[in-house]
DNA sequence: CCACCGATTGCT
DNA sequence: GCAATCGGTGGT
């Protein structure tokens, strides 16, 4: 008798094979608002002792820089972003408003400091895991925002800086069929008058872009 | 040490 | 429209 272990190994294996490769670290090597297009429609999984959980990105926000004063990284590196400065494919995932975590692939050459917004997920896999975590049913809303995408996928602090080249956070090389209408959330999240970080998403079937955020004070 | 603020969310 | 809630950040 095989055990459960073992089992479960083996479908993990069975299913990471169907769900295809983890994007490599030259893929992320890029700039922010090509990498966030890049990103849109394809898998990001999440590997938990809970089991796996995982959905289409559908849209993101690209933030470009040091020099972008949207970013966290303008005001030069502190502890916090860290991790934006180094190297590509690593996540930064930063807690705010004293409840809410948001995740961001880094993007670029190291120093650079871009990294791209995780903002919405269409779910696919997991998807009581993330009713569990979100604490609510609708498909709509388990994954629409950058807060609710991070508690849907169980992530924290402690999966700061994370390699996203692979297991346990990673985004698949594929690009599936999606299965319908994809929500992007509606609310906006920063607020700079003079430069604001550019969003990408998928409405329907259709790419589309444009700037993020409103007008400061 | 202290004060202010936030790449948000959910409820009124 | 606004409260919740607390670590990050910068100034004293």
């Amino acid at each position: 008798m095989r055990l459960l272990a073992d089992r479960r190994r083996a479908a993990t294996q069975d299913e990471t094979e169907s769900l295809g490769r983890p994007l490599p670290r030259d893929f992320y090597d890029r700039p922010a608002t090509v990498v966030a297009r890049a990103l849109l429609g394809r898998v990001l999984v999440r590997d938990a002792t809970e089991g796996r959980v995982a959905g289409l990105i559908v849209e993101v926000e690209a933030y470009r820089g040091a020099a972008d004063p949207a970013s966290h990284a303008y005001r030069g590196p502190t502890r916090r972003n860290a991790v934006m400065f180094g190297a590509a494919g690593h996540a930064y995932v930063y807690f705010t408003y004293g409840m809410h975590h948001c995740l961001n692939l880094v993007t670029g050459r190291e120093g650079v400091a871009s990294a791209v917004l995780v903002r919405a997920l269409e779910p696919r896999i997991g998807i009581d895991s993330m009713r569990r975590r979100r604490g609510v049913e609708t498909l709509e809303r388990l994954a629409r925002g950058p807060g609710c995408v991070a508690q849907a996928l169980g992530l924290d602090l402690a999966d700061n800086g994370l390699d996203v080249t692979r297991p346990p956070l990673w985004v698949s090389d594929r690009l599936p069929e999606r299965s319908g209408p994809i929500a992007a959330s509606t609310r906006i999240g920063i607020r700079v008058a003079t430069e604001r970080p550019w969003r990408f998403f998928l409405r329907g079937s259709r790419f589309v872009s444009g700037p993020g955020g409103g007008l400061r004070r």
